[in-house]
RNA sequence: GGUGGGGUACUCAAGCGGUCAACGAGGGCAGACUGUAAAUCUGCUGGCUUAGCCUUCGAAGGUUCGAAUCCUUCCCCCACCA
């Protein structure tokens, strides 16, 4: 039996140095799962591990893409599956860390199959929300697709941009793809949460943030000011500072605009995370021995079944 | 001391006799989420036994069927004059 243990929780908890010792502890490897720490580009402002942790334990899916690369969920889904299964032959255990949602539950639970879709489409559909608004893109997602038109939230862009995207793209309805049955995973999930008072993680947040800004990320910022406008760059903490280059922000007011912001971020994981009935959740001043003693239980557990 | 402007919910800020528990913005809180997800979007934000009731608009009085809105006095801020 294969095991992926999950670690998952807000921002600035403590994820990185947890993954590393439960790694180290089973000898296995890691893969993160972290939407913006696949950018090469980016270091400070995403809070990648380490040089001195990435020694410790090889990691995957680490600063292994440009920003100029068109990078998806989609993809990720795929990238991690393919890996894992190389990496469950050398150890039935791999420890997969991050803190975004979604591509967690790509990796676990698996998406639905969508043909790729040319990006022309979205470029052009993004101009017509524009020039025409999105109440001419959701007149038209209602008649081409009225179950998704229903089903989805019609007032977010990027929600009707997509299914819009993929209507015109396929000549299929969008709903046509959904909720098809997913490939099983071929191993166990084992969800380990780390989560602490809001007050504490906010104070986690200020003191990185402070950190970070130490670390330079001020020049790592402004090296990628000419590419602010790309997709992988809506991230917290460059946003903020490209409106600063920008002199739009003073750079007090970005600061304190990219701490309120990761405050908001962390509350968004939390409330994805809380929906999930089964992580396995430990406050961050846990010790690592009490929380790999769960893990191996676990295991045993699911050994007996 | 004199004159003028102002004091509105957590903050800023509209309102200037009834349709006001009070526009809007910020902040906060809650939620949604299938290839943009550190993104994007939604709801709530005086209290309560919540289709209703109660207590709010610097304070105290007054006018009125009815006041955040009008009058009087007082307190506090700001500007100018002295």
């Amino acid at each position: 039996m294969n095991y992926l243990i999950t670690i998952l929780g807000p921002t600035a908890i403590g994820k990185t140095s947890l993954s590393i010792a439960v790694a180290k502890h089973f000898g296995c490897e890691i893969i993160s799962c972290d939407s913006r720490q696949f950018y090469k580009e980016m270091q400070i402002g995403t809070a990648v591990p380490s040089n001195d942790e990435l020694l410790q334990i090889p990691h995957h899916f680490i600063q292994n893409r440009s920003i100029h690369d068109t990078y998806s969920v989609g993809q990720f889904e795929k990238d991690a599956l393919d890996l894992l299964k190389k990496l469950f032959i050398k150890n039935n255990i791999v420890v997969m860390v991050g803190g975004s949602g979604l591509y967690i539950d790509a990796v676990l639970k698996g998406l639905d199959y969508f043909p790729k879709i040319s990006p022309d489409i979205r470029t052009e559909l993004n101009q017509r929300v524009e020039d025409e608004g999105l109440e001419s893109l959701q007149t038209q997602l209602k008649k081409l697709d009225p179950e998704t038109y229903k089903s989805i939230d019609i007032q977010n862009p990027h929600r009707v941009i997509r299914a819009l995207e993929v209507c015109l793209g396929t000549q299929k309805k969008y709903s046509y793809y959904k909720n098809k049955p997913k490939t099983a995973r071929d191993f166990t999930p084992i969800k380990i949460g780390l989560d602490a008072d809001r007050k504490i993680i906010y104070n986690r947040i200020e003191q990185r943030v402070d950190l970070m800004l130490k670390e330079s990320l001020l020049e790592e910022t402004k090296a990628l000011f000419p590419y602010k406008d790309l997709n992988a760059l809506q991230t917290v903490g460059y946003r903020e500072l490209f409106s600063y280059f920008d002199g739009a922000y003073s750079l007090d007011f970005a600061i304190s605009e990219i701490k309120k912001n990761t405050r908001r971020f962390a509350k968004r994981q939390n409330t994805w995370f809380k929906k999930d009935k089964k992580i396995h959740w430990f406050d961050y001043k846990t010790k690592v021995k009490e929380i790999i003693n769960v893990i191996k239980e676990i295991i045993e557990e699911s050994n007996y079944n």
